[in-house]
RNA sequence: GCCCACGUAGCUCAGCUGGAUAGAGCAACGGACUUCUAAUCCGUAGGUCAGAGGUUCGAAUCCUCUCGUGGGUACCA
């Protein structure tokens, strides 16, 4: 319906000889101010040097000149020069029906149909569980992969990590030197090694299969497998339980075996990227604008991170993505310009990588701040969380918050809010709707798709009308945004809305018009509200 | 030092590509359930949008500087 009015307003300044480039419509926030508004009277002032005030005039009567369809019913200057809509209500109430037929399908749009897209998320190394720090990662990936979706993209969430580095190293030490513990062997467990309890698990686990047989193992890869294997069914049953399932799991161990390791220093050597100093293998990176030059190849034989990080996106480009999305907190935002510039470098198109960065989480507890470390095992494991207070409210909170900002994370709160946190909010709004319809069922009315919706008088419903109206092009922009906050905001000033609607206003009445037109508008919103939950992966309940 | 974020009510945060009187929740205070579930609604109070300049018809939003917080600047990931 905006285009329609950026087209209606445009076809009037090419009939007045204004320049048309530069229009914006906005949707009002105020109801006084119309269904959208436009400033275009005050930004061609500048241009035809006349006062915004009389420029506005002439483009109002023009319009309605031009108003033949009767599409606005009314049209005001206003403030210091805007131009306020007001759309024929007919209008609204074909998209109404509209929405119900749409049904499941309301809000997805077709713009990335055809194409593919790749969600990297969470990408933990496999050397303790999940901690809330990842949880942000994790619903943020997510709910990205789920808006992609509904604007008809094919998507694979895929999980990156790396079974090869020192960290997964360190990790089968620690199992093994608690093993020996088991064992009953008396030696100091290392400061450097892993500390949690889930170690000594992993230990017992190994004891209870082998006895000690395997002190004197001389292959110690054994320990790191047996780990890697034991703490990976944990993080997936923690992702389960969030409702998250990774369509792909990518091993860093598999860029050595296919030899793209190699491949890809070959690659940047015969670029000219690459030098030997102090026996180690350097990346050119300021011969491609980057600040400093950073070692690939360290002087033990071993690659850095930066190296298979390189090799792993370009296999991004080789398998045909048209879009690959990076979910990266804040501790990697140094890493992915080398791997862009690089990508760029090699031929490909480095704008089809959107990198994401989320700030982190601070944990408050008992009023303090809790310094995470997974080494350390002082963590808050994202499975206590999720027994603490439920997926859908850890799904909230993550996403919640704009993903630019530091989120504070205080665990008291949360359990406290448990039973009064916003996500009930939207749920409840969800569950009343739903009673509503269920309710008036048992009043046999049943929604009556030739109701007089011209019944809907009140501002209140227009209100509501308007913003589920916007959810299509809310879902279209977070494809480009990428930020799943916007949808929270959505749905909480909908449910708001509602809420206030419903504390004013009967559905069920005697009036049997006026319930039929207000129940098909409770099912429209119903049906916004429900998919808009879902978008976020939150339960939509019918009751609570 | 340099690079990237962020700084909005007592607390946690919104504020859409610059727009009309800066908004919620929590906490405080006062109201509303014989009426579709009060997990809700209504009202009161609470602000130098970190600070200073600049851009313009118009700035919380864009630019510069200062201060503060977090992160990065590893032959850790």
């Amino acid at each position: 319906m905006r285009n329609k009015v950026l087209e209606k307003l445009q076809g009037t300044l090419v009939e007045l000889n204004f320049p048309t480039d530069t229009v914006i419509i906005q949707n009002s926030k105020n109801p006084d101010h119309g269904d959208f508004s436009s400033n275009i009277a005050m930004i061609l002032s500048g241009k035809l040097k006349q006062p915004p005030q009389k420029i506005a005039d002439e483009i109002i009567q023009k319009l309605f000149e031009l108003n033949s369809d009767n599409f606005f019913s009314n049209v005001e200057k206003a403030g210091p020069g805007f131009i306020n809509f007001k759309l024929n209500k007919n209008l609204f109430h074909g998209k109404l029906l509209h929405v119900l037929k749409s049904d499941t399908e309301f809000g997805k749009s077709s713009i990335g149909k055809g194409k593919s897209a790749n969600v990297e998320f969470v990408s933990a190394n496999p050397t303790g569980p999940l901690t809330v720090g990842h949880g942000r990662g994790a619903m943020l990936g997510d709910t990205v992969a789920n808006i992609l979706e509904w604007n008809g993209y094919k998507v694979q969430r895929e999980y990156y990590f790396n079974n090869a580095g020192r960290q997964m190293r360190v990790l089968g030490q620690s199992v093994y030197s608690r093993y020996l513990k088991t064992c009953g062997q008396d030696l100091k467990f290392d400061d450097e090694f892993y500390q949690g309890e889930y170690i000594k698990e992993i230990a017992e686990l190994i004891f209870n299969e082998f006895g000690d047989s395997l002190m004197s193992d001389q292959n110690p890869d054994y320990f790191k497998d047996k780990a890697e294997k034991f703490i990976f069914e944990d993080i997936k049953s923690s992702l389960k339980k969030l409702g998250l399932e990774f369509d792909h799991f990518y091993n860093e161990q598999e860029l050595y075996n296919s030899g793209k390791i190699q491949h890809i220093l070959d690659e940047l050597d015969s670029n000219g990227l690459i030098y030997q100093k102090d026996d180690a293998t350097w990346f050119k990176g300021t011969q491609i604008g980057r600040d400093v030059d950073k070692v690939l190849v360290k002087k033990t034989g071993e690659p850095t991170y930066r190296l298979p990080d390189m090799a792993y996106h370009k296999t991004k480009f080789e398998r045909g993505f048209d879009l690959c999305i990076d979910v990266f907190g804040a501790d990697h935002i140094d890493t992915y310009p080398d791997v862009l510039a690089v990508i760029d470098q090699l031929g490909y198109d480095s704008n089809k990588v959107k990198v994401l960065i989320h700030q982190f989480v601070t944990i408050m507890k008992n009023g303090e701040q809790v310094k995470m470390s997974t080494r350390k095992a002082n963590f808050v494991t994202l499975d206590e969380l999720i027994d603490e207070v439920g997926a859908d409210v850890v799904r909230y909170f993550f996403i919640m918050r704009g993903m630019s900002t530091h989120l504070n994370f205080d665990l008291d709160i949360a359990k406290d809010q448990s039973d009064n946190n916003p996500v009930f909010y939207l749920q409840y709004a969800h569950a009343r709707m739903c009673n509503i319809i269920n309710r008036a069922k048992g009043f046999g009315h049943t929604i009556n798709l030739k109701a007089d919706l011209g019944l809907l008088k009140e501002d209140e419903e227009q209100q509501l009308i308007n913003q589920l109206l916007k959810l299509p092009e809310l879902i279209e922009k977070c494809s480009i945004q990428l930020e799943p906050q916007l949808i929270v905001n959505f749905l909480h000033e909908f449910a708001s809305k509602f809420h206030k609607y419903y504390a004013h206003f009967k559905v069920i009445t005697d009036d049997k018009k006026l319930t039929d037109a207000r129940l098909i508008l409770i099912k429209a919103i119903q049906i916004a509200m429900r998919n808009g939950l879902t978008l976020i992966g939150i339960n939509a309940p019918e009751r609570m």
